[in-house]
DNA sequence: ATGTACTTTGACACCGGTGTCATAATGTCG
DNA sequence: CGACATTATGACACCGGTGTCAAAGTACAT
């Protein structure tokens, strides 16, 4: 079986290439008949152009890239599956592309990417969204990128992220209107934005409240699971024991019931719990964590749409967008 | 700034490209000194070879895809982080192609896809890697791939699985070494030949223990978290109740733990919970579950070396594998 | 010095499309 | 019916690499 291209098409319609060229891309100027003509040689030889051939010679791959370094892998999921969602509405396709925002091999590790796969556009999540150094070799490079959960300021780029830190200042008031006062606070990972957007509105709902932030019930984590598990001992070791925690994820919220239940500790009657996200593990154990809905496949969703948009026509407006959180409340959390 | 390609090199190589070329390729012939001079233009002009025009000259791009209709999130974040480790080793990248199974569209939808990104290699995860139908069409289509976790025999292509059927025989020996009788049992997805071949390891032990198999402990689950909650209401109302229950993957396991929890049975005491995979969820809640590794990462990554390995030399030997599954006992299990 | 074998190099076509521009065909109007 | 504008079409270069093959250069034996 011979190979079709747009040669033999060219020839066994008795016409030229560039007329195929011009029915393929649904140019002006090509008669009625030309083009049925053309159509139909199309169905006959089963014609599929080759998209590498066309890339060269437009200069493009229909492929996006998408970086990540997280340790919440249905924070990935839900990051691909958005994204997904807006490359297949426009024939796009996903590379995906892990790497460690750490270290002098960020910047290499990314060029690589780039001179290995031209990809059009990039999608940068947290903790990449938030790299000046990432961003900055990226305009230099022209590589057109989108940010998700950004909280830098850049009115240059495209920039869809969510209000962490009223998400964060809701919750912590949920907790304080049940009346818990003695809240502890368990950190996400330092390189990301919403770490600090997170704790600030957890510090500003208990001032607000005027509740005392006492620096003794705020733990580090990481958003990892384990990290979660460690600031949980921590945590429940204090004394008194806070009446209520809450993690600046759901991961690290599982960690602390686990450990809560493993104690024979009663959630939510002895001990309230809350996580952020709203990921599948909310609902999946029991009782169900109290947490922040964050759009996290909208935000991409929209990230990568306007991404494209950008790609296929420059001059379109940059688009900057800050979705809602909201509140989900599950039987973790109760009234002290 | 101008683009640097092969052909500013060469001449400012003061060579041809095709010297150029053979210096990028480490081919042999070309002397010392050119080499040399070549490298050195490379470094000054921070020159990267396009990978669009080498994969039109040589039809290859690098990317392989990977497919998948998997409800179980962790399953696919596996399979990605083994499909990655693979690629990067040998430079290729990963794309990803969530689709359905089911319909006409298939076939369609996964012909679009090779036609809209010249894939050098497909990857398929269940169900995908027990579809005929597409294995059929991918090999007329001369689309090189490998199979990860399928039942299917088919001694002409990759296949990378692990031996679910000796788990599953394992893991309820366990269980009636414990001691229990009524064990329930919550069956995967039709479409995954995994379903089937759980199911039978978990017949064939009660056989070979002389137990009754009773099909009113069956439930018919999808590997869904959702499908494992309306099985485990069945089987909870199972009187009298089954001392255990082996869920066919962890997601359900912990639908079943979950409603024990919420009726306020006790796990283990009450009664016993053990799932399949040995997925995150496992050990994130409380009491751990006892399941059974597999090793997704393990089977993807070898199935996806494999593939490259094919895609480089055809002439490679196809490879076969059944890797081990392995008992992992927690918390969720105990003596009746 | 000559013949032979091997290494090094470059000219040129090619991969399968798209962009530019000249030319041919057709339409419009006075 | 001629002058001119507009539409349809194709020739050809080009995107940035790789494959083929012939020619030039070098080494060594005779």
């Amino acid at each position: 079986m011979k190979k079709v291209t747009i040669n033999s098409v060219a020839e066994y319609a008795g016409v030229s290439k560039k007329t195929v060229s011009r029915v393929l891309n649904n140019e002006p100027n090509v008669s009625p008949a030309t083009r049925e003509k053309v159509l139909q040689v199309f169905k006959e030889l089963d014609y599929k152009p080759n998209p590498i051939a066309r890339g060269l010679a437009r200069n493009k791959s229909f492929i996006i890239g998408c970086l990540y370094d997280n340790p919440s892998k249905s924070y990935i999921t839900r990051v691909q599956s958005g994204a997904l969602e807006a490359c297949h509405k426009f024939n796009y396709n996903l590379l995906i592309h892990p790497c460690e925002l750490r270290g002098e091999e960020l910047i290499h590790n990314v060029d690589q990417l780039l001179t290995t796969s031209r990809l059009d556009g990039l999608v940068l999540t947290p903790p990449f969204s938030d790299s000046q150094e990432l961003i900055d070799f990226l305009k230099t490079q022209n590589v057109p990128f989108a940010r998700v959960a950004s909280a830098l300021e850049d009115e240059s780029s495209i920039s869809v992220s969510s209000n962490d830190e009223q998400g964060a200042y809701e919750l912590t008031e949920h907790l304080i209107s049940l009346g818990h006062k003695d809240i502890a606070f368990i950190k996400g990972h330092r390189d990301h934005s919403a770490t600090e957007k997170r704790f600030s509105g957890y510090q500003n709902a208990l001032l607000n409240h005027g509740i005392e932030f006492k620096e003794s019930l705020v733990a580090q984590g990481n958003f990892s699971y384990h990290s979660g598990a460690d600031s949980a001992k921590e945590i429940l070791d204090i004394e008194p024991m806070p009446t209520a925690v809450f993690a600046s994820n759901d991961y690290m919220a599982a960690a602390v019931l686990k450990l809560a239940t493993q104690r024979k500790l009663r959630v939510p009657e002895d001990i309230s719990i809350a996580g952020f996200d709203n990921a599948p593990i909310a609902r999946h154990i029991w009782p169900g964590l109290t947490t922040i809905a964050q759009p996290v496949e909208e935000m991409t969703r929209q990230a990568v749409e306007q991404l494209i948009l950008q790609i296929s026509d420059p001059s379109t407006e940059v688009y900057q967008k800050v979705l809602e959180a909201k509140l989900i409340t599950r039987e973790s959390t109760a009234a002290k």
